[in-house]
DNA sequence: TTTGCGTTTGACAATAGTGTCAAATCGTAG
DNA sequence: CTACGATTTGACACTATTGTCAAACGCAAA
């Protein structure tokens, strides 16, 4: 192994603790020391691959990111399939994600308050905002078409979001007192997912009511 | 006014202040310092009124929750109205609480995920489970009736929540993406309102796909 | 073996935070 | 006015955090 590779094993090894820890306690409740120690390394160290905490945590913010975005910008695009279908895969994509990190969406809205220019400006440099563009314009296209009902775009992620989002969110809570367990937890998911499917596909097939007062579909 | 009197105002005017930066930043972010200053008094000046900052912390949460929770289920255990208009009911005290603090739903969720055993403990001196019961029984009893369709409880809160809570816990990212201003926030929120109450009442109303892996309604 | 480079480490500086305490201050009842 | 209790304050102790640095270390090539 060349030292260059040694070093990349070693930032590897770094990234994969502190992603773990971030996710798990936020940026600000982690420490570097909890880094560090979790790594085996010394603090110092940590500065010497990464030389702030707040370029560590930039890192890991563009690896969680790119786990996940393009897979569901990809799927959405595909048009010849059913909404229903697509749907269903997002929700399959997210769940296996969340599955593995439960406090992935809980990371994922604080770091998001904490700091929104921070996940502009990631997304920005990872061209998300273009292929962003695309994904919603293959929507308005599908819209237009009468393929799919006209829906506000942000009322389509506040749906599909807040439904899928919500049980991770409150699992320890909803754990703490309705259910026993975590395989309770992935039981209750799966019966859920259905749910979530359906009301997406009502929302973009079916009639809904329709209030004047906003009515321009925005974006 | 009494000695008494002038004590207690200070500890009010404390207990707004804290409120107010609590909510916008969360227990961990917010230091006894910023309080203090946002007060007007000194800093040990806090710790004379609350001895500390765990306890005055207490004293908030313990006041948001029932500046709201109590409202709620009041509303769902009126069995005569129907269920759609008990919804909306439920989503318009929301919305006016969160309109005034639009930083709530993201406080909840932080301080659930930071520490679930305190909100549980906040919950039972409130005597809040006992009420919570009630309203499960009677929501269950009207879908033993027939009234309402069977739905686990946990999926009625995930629906409501999800929904109601979305938009607020994503309005920075939202409104730093599609929107242009906080008018336009409040208009959007109005629009998808129809859009809960509707998904809702479907939810609680119509058929929806069965998994046998899970049809047991628990709790 | 020695030189040199990349890496690791102990020690330090600077900042920020909580909680405590005794002394100073204030207001008021006697 | 005085004395007492309630309140406010400055100062302190303690802990935790990030970032820096020069010195030590280790290893591989010359």
């Amino acid at each position: 192994m060349s030292a260059a590779e040694i070093h990349d094993n070693m930032e590897a090894r770094i990234l994969k603790a502190a992603k773990s820890l971030f996710i798990e306690k936020g940026f600000e409740e982690t420490s570097m020391s909890d880094i560090a120690a979790n790594v085996g390394i010394n603090r110092p160290g940590l500065h010497y691959y990464f030389r702030t905490k707040d370029k560590m945590f930039h890192a890991v913010f563009e690896d969680i990111i790119l786990s996940i975005v393009p897979k569901v910008f990809t799927i959405l695009m595909q048009q010849e399939r059913p909404i229903a279908q697509r749907i269903e895969e997002v929700v399959n994509a997210y769940y296996s994600l969340f599955l593995q990190n439960p406090n992935l969406p809980m990371f994922i809205i604080r770091e998001m308050n904490r700091d929104v220019s921070q996940l502009v400006e990631t997304a920005t440099r990872l061209h998300l905002p273009d292929r962003l563009k695309e994904v919603t314009d293959s929507l308005q296209e599908e819209m237009a078409h009468g393929k799919l009902r006209r829906v506000p775009l942000p009322f389509l992620f506040y749906n599909l979001y807040g439904l899928l989002v919500m049980p991770f969110l409150t699992q320890n809570f909803v754990t703490s007192i309705y259910l026993d367990n975590e395989k309770t937890f992935v039981e209750m998911l799966n019966a859920w997912k259905p749910y979530i499917v359906l009301q997406m596909t009502t929302l973009l097939t079916c009639d809904m009511p329709r209030d004047d007062s906003f009515s321009t579909p925005f974006l």
